[in-house]
DNA sequence: GAAAAACGGCGAACAGGATCGCATAGCGGC
DNA sequence: GCCGCTATGCGATCCTGTTCGCCGTTTTTC
């Protein structure tokens, strides 16, 4: 690993594709984006859909992500293996389906609750414990979330990021206000210190998910975090 | 995902042992530990373990991690593919065996130009900067390390959060001495502002490794964020 | 120096995620 | 009512990390 050869990337560089490989490259049903836009006919397809995101969501809590099997969620969904990959591009692409929308209400949950008159480092807080109440209910989400950005090519790690993306945008909203308040110091860069917020909890997580310490070990954690940043190591 | 049922753990919580698995158990070669220690005796053992390194090392160069099959691997070693798990525990183990080497010539290169009449803030900067150089040679480096740490129960995991811990821990003896030449404000909590740091360097890492960013900019975004931890947020 | 135990290697097999090629269904246009 | 298009489904198959059971070799033990 010393020298910068050339080709060094997790991904496989050839595609590996089948030499025989000539699906029609316009109904590759693997390019995502549907050719037709489903205005309520395709109803099956909805209700497939539906099947295996609910069949994915019992197995993924019943055995846990590793140990649910793609062909055993086919067959509680009612189908085979492979026609799962009709509707999604991996079996991760499942669990972070369900992770965008537990982030949406979690924010959606923030906003509710969210009081503009506290201090900026209270809303923070207020922000990073909505978001830590979520992620602890489900050890695979932050586990298969990260996995997720180990891989490069693959949408799945897009999808992710952009999670991260948005997590650390409304971060840098928060601290903006308080920047603008004189709540914080005006020569403060509010996304790098979002993003410097967002990676302490990103690592606090580790340490959870791996059992290192406890759900609220990892609150904790993530507030020590929080209070170095706002108050600074230098004295 | 949402409630917290029973068993929802990465792991596929059975063995999932073949059902026939009555390996004497005493001589399983797979319990890492041998029972014999190497003094030198060993000598095919050794010089095939080089051989798989050697090998797993120019494949993981030429094709990346995710593209260089065990097969490839053991044809190059000159053995079959099973063989390589009577020295090793698993693929990824193979770079984490690598990172492990490189993170010790980092921190000895640390150790060799590091000045104690520094600020602490620019030891830290110096300590950061050549985990940083080392790191960013091979992309998979810092990928499948943080790939490992999302298989909770694989001791490779264990390994490379063992990693973690000790960079953590220089982080923090760095910081402690600063604590007494009062360079720091007394009542920092070293380890948790260490673990801080680490954890904004990991983030940063994900983005570079993403290809989000270059590694200059991984870097800067590095020492970005050690600032604001030094300088706090709140004015 | 012989039995016991550990080492190290092999080919077959397994498991599980993903892909292929073909078949069918639903829909709009004509 | 037929055509053509796309969506959806299926079973076989691929690929690759890993495990199994067996066996020859080396080291230890007594």
């Amino acid at each position: 690993m010393a020298s910068p050869t050339t080709t060094s990337s997790t991904a496989s560089a050839a595609p590996r594709k089948r030499a025989t490989g000539n699906r029609s490259e316009a109904s590759d049903p693997r390019s995502r984006v549907p050719r037709r836009n489903d205005d309520g006919r395709l109803v099956r397809g909805r209700k497939s859909r539906a099947r295996i995101r609910q069949a994915a969501l019992e197995l993924f809590r019943e055995k846990g992500f590793d140990g649910a099997t793609l062909r055993a969620i086919a067959a509680r969904a009612g189908m085979g293996a492979s026609s799962i990959y009709r509707h999604v591009a991996s079996k991760e692409e499942l669990l972070i389906e369900e992770l965008a929308d537990l982030q949406e209400d979690a924010w959606a949950q923030f906003r509710n609750t969210d009081e503009r008159a506290h201090s900026t480092r209270q809303r923070v807080n207020h922000f990073l414990d909505v978001q830590h109440e979520m992620l602890t209910r489900d050890r695979d989400l932050s586990l298969i979330a990260m996995r997720s950005t180990t891989k490069p090519d693959a949408a799945v790690s897009r999808r992710v990021l952009a999670l991260y993306d948005r997590t650390i945008g409304l971060l840098a909203e928060i601290l903006q206000m308080g920047r603008k308040n004189k709540d914080l110091s005006p020569n403060v860069n509010v996304l790098q210190a979002a993003q410097a917020l967002f990676h302490v909890t990103l690592g606090a997580r580790i340490a959870w998910s791996n059992g290192l310490v406890s759900a609220e070990g990892c609150r904790k954690s993530i507030q020590a975090g929080v209070n170095i940043l706002f108050e600074g190591l230098e004295k």
